[in-house]
DNA sequence: TCATTTAATTGACCGCGGTCAATGACTATG
DNA sequence: CATAGTCATTGACCGCGGTCAATTAAATGA
């Protein structure tokens, strides 16, 4: 079953050491001031291997944020399927907010938001990724809210989806360049719930 | 009339010298192309010399970036004042977007918004800074907005300040991480309508 | 005019992220 | 077994942004 020659194991041994070993020191410093010598000797490796094994220094954290994207299924699970669509994304979106305040984190988080900028090698950046399990949620609800006439018609399916991943992203971006003072959840539920407004049918 | 010694000249002429060199390379190659020694070599300076005027590499940029802020005075005084103040917000917003995209380009910006998250050392950041004059503008237009009826009275005016600038980021840094097919002016345009629609009074 | 203070300038130096030719242990093949 | 090929591993090396003690020359004051 196991069709891993030793070989193949050890150097996945290897790997998964220095992710953990990294995340560990990223969060106890800090990413910034974590070099990859350090995480490279903490696990008895040269810096070399390091990067067999990852492209980057910022593509350990990509990794994990990866791994992580799968807890929005479980929040979906939870949301109450009664409910409006709007409601359902501000839901939806409060729970990522929570997360990511506090699981994640600013440090983290800026490293990815930094990344989505800078490497221009991927062509299409796991920030703006369709296939991320949040935007598929976000997309079945909004997809509904036309449907039930909820949301206006006069704008394309796949623009209002934009639009709504743009919301998240500007309050995470604001978060990051705010030293302190910024409710991430409140600041995000009150943007979002003008956005929706702007996108609901109106009844002049 | 002139206070300044011969040898603050001389510190002063180094200074634009530096300026004016690192913006041309910037442009002719690209930010993270340019190193600061190719930049103090043009220049016939050492390094060190280039730290003594500018804390790093990005402060140039930073540098040139304010002076442009005063751009957007001019584009004020050709907005027609009887317009709502929706329409003046968007159409400021507009000439900032088409400044942005034509003079300014994605390299720079990105190296700003880069910046805005990574340098926690300046307590307020250019980017979120309410002196910067396009806010100052955009705030004259919100408080008329508000005064004549056009806009909730629900919110308090500052976060409706907050709202549209942050507007302006949501769409410049989805344009940074987006490689193409990415219309800066329409998709500000769009989206920040929407927003407003959501912050005008409702007639139901 | 000369001594003292002030500040612009220098360049060797540091630490870091990342590269790559060389190595040799393990694997697949006859 | 022996032999050829594979691939994880190594660590010296590169280029870069940034630092700082030492140097130099202009400003100041007596």
């Amino acid at each position: 079953m196991n069709s891993l020659t030793s070989r193949q194991k050890k150097a996945l041994e290897t790997r998964e050491k220095l992710l953990k070993v990294s995340l560990d020191l990223f969060n106890k410093h800090g990413f910034e001031h974590v070099s990859v010598e350090q995480i490279t000797k903490a696990c008895n490796v040269s810096k070399g291997t390091f990067y067999t094994h990852f492209p980057s220094k910022y593509d350990v954290i990509l990794e994990k944020f990866k791994e992580l994207d799968s807890f929005y299924g479980s929040v979906e699970k939870n949301i109450d399927r009664s409910l409006p669509a709007s409601e359902k994304i501000l839901l939806l979106y409060q729970e990522q907010m929570k997360y990511l305040t506090n699981v994640v984190g600013k440090d983290l988080l800026r490293t990815v938001y930094t990344a989505a900028m800078t490497n221009q090698v991927e062509q299409d950046h796991y920030l703006i990724n369709p296939q991320r399990m949040i935007f598929q949620i976000m997309n079945t609800y909004i997809e509904e809210g036309i449907q039930l006439g909820e949301f206006r018609h006069d704008i394309e399916v796949s623009q209002i989806q934009v639009i709504i991943q743009r919301c998240m992203r500007a309050n995470v971006y604001d978060w990051l360049i705010h030293n302190e003072d910024f409710d991430l959840s409140a600041e995000m539920s009150q943007f979002t719930a003008i956005v929706l407004d702007g996108l609901k049918v109106k009844n002049k």
